[in-house]
DNA sequence: AAGCCGTGGGC
DNA sequence: TGCCCAAGGCT
């Protein structure tokens, strides 16, 4: 089939199975560019059922650009809290002051300058340039990526690939409605060019699908294989001050779960301390720590994380010297205040499961 | 340029 | 249960 041909189809089919999603706009017109650009940051890596609520919320927090420029980096973090990818917040944020302070609060309408912004990539540029101001823009994500390589039935494996399917890609997409043909891809990959059983009588490239007549297209894209996930260990303390707060404290601003707050602990390693004794070296405030029964299990991208967690309360015979601890205390009721992320949500449910909810 | 960076759902 | 996957970007 000639691309022309394969892009009329596509648009076609996207016209018939146009889904309704909060970012989008209705046929036949352009969507806010701060709200494609709001919500394809929040779907990078993340699933359109997630995105949802945190995209709503976001949006009646912030309501223009302009606003997200004025709000504190901690409310955005807060406001992330359960997403994950928190370098995304941070550079959300980053990139609404650039637009607010220096493109007079307007998205620039181009590739090349869009990919100039905090937060940013080649994906993201080429999604925002097609979908809020409609140029000609390939866009390149796992979808799109899937869907090539098997209507051209491209068994070299990725990510060794990826130009390839790029170029191939971009072979098709059209002059006219870049923008819904860039969504019309997507979607196709999402719930027709699925991953595995993929529902090719729906396809509107069904004809011209390479990997569909050789019988190959479920195992296509091929991809190398990654290596496997270590298991790192570690301790949490969970300390309890006399009035009932918990000490916790904030990450540096770079790394993992940078920005974000934690229960305090030492370091996640291969090779962890033998002994309860050992651990509390790494403790923020001497207690009489006491290991709690049990272990609180997470997988982040690239490894496992298994935390014991020491706990301890303080009582009035300990002095006020807590006060000057290294963190903030925190009520527990008060906890989903602030920009806690999952695994340590975790550590909290663990604690309050293990010794109760205090007065 | 390959490793780092979260989380939840599906099978 | 363990693994795969999701509208990737940064360094």
């Amino acid at each position: 089939m000639e691309p022309d041909e394969l892009a009329r189809s596509m648009l076609g089919w996207y016209d018939r199975h146009r889904r309704v999603l909060p970012w989008r706009a209705p046929a036949g017109r352009t969507a806010d560019p701060y709200h494609v650009w709001l919500s394809e940051i929040m779907l990078q890596q993340t699933t359109v059922v997630t995105v949802g609520p945190y995209f709503q919320e976001l949006l009646r927090r912030w309501p223009t650009v302009a606003d997200l420029a004025a709000a504190d980096l901690d409310a955005v973090l807060h406001a992330w809290a359960g997403l994950g990818y928190y370098a995304r917040a941070r550079n959300l944020h980053k990139c609404a002051r650039v637009v607010a302070d220096g493109h007079g609060g307007r998205f620039p309408d181009n590739e090349q300058e869009l990919r100039q912004l905090p937060g940013i990539g080649a994906y993201t540029a080429a999604a925002v340039a097609a979908i809020a101001f409609d140029r000609r823009a390939t866009v390149l994500d796992g979808n799109v990526e899937r869907v090539m390589a098997r209507l051209f039935a491209v068994e070299e494996p990725l990510p060794a690939s990826k130009e390839k399917l790029r170029a191939l890609a971009d072979t098709i997409t059209p002059d006219r409605r870049p923008g819904d043909y860039a969504q019309a891809v997507m979607d196709l990959g999402a719930t027709v060019c699925t991953p595995r059983k993929p529902k090719c009588p729906r396809c509107p490239w069904h004809d011209g699908c390479a990997a569909r007549a050789a019988g190959i297209a479920e195992s296509l894209p091929r991809k190398t294989p990654k290596a496997e996930k270590p298991t790192r260990r570690g301790t949490a303390f969970w300390l309890l001050n006399p009035e009932g707060a918990v000490l916790l404290r904030r990450r540096p601003e770079s790394g993992l779960l940078g920005g974000m707050i934690e229960v305090p602990s030492g370091d996640w390693l291969e090779r962890p301390a033998q002994s309860l004794a050992a651990a509390s070296v790494q403790a923020p405030f001497a207690a009489s720590w006491r290991l709690l029964p049990g272990l609180v299990r997470h997988t982040f991208t690239h490894f496992h994380l298994e935390l014991q967690v020491a706990a301890a309360r303080l009582g009035a015979g300990d002095g006020d010297g807590w006060m000057r601890a290294d963190g903030i205390w925190v009520p527990v009721d008060r906890l989903s205040e602030h920009a806690v992320p999952t695994v340590m949500r975790k550590v909290v449910r663990h604690a309050l499961g293990s010794i109760g909810v205090p007065e």
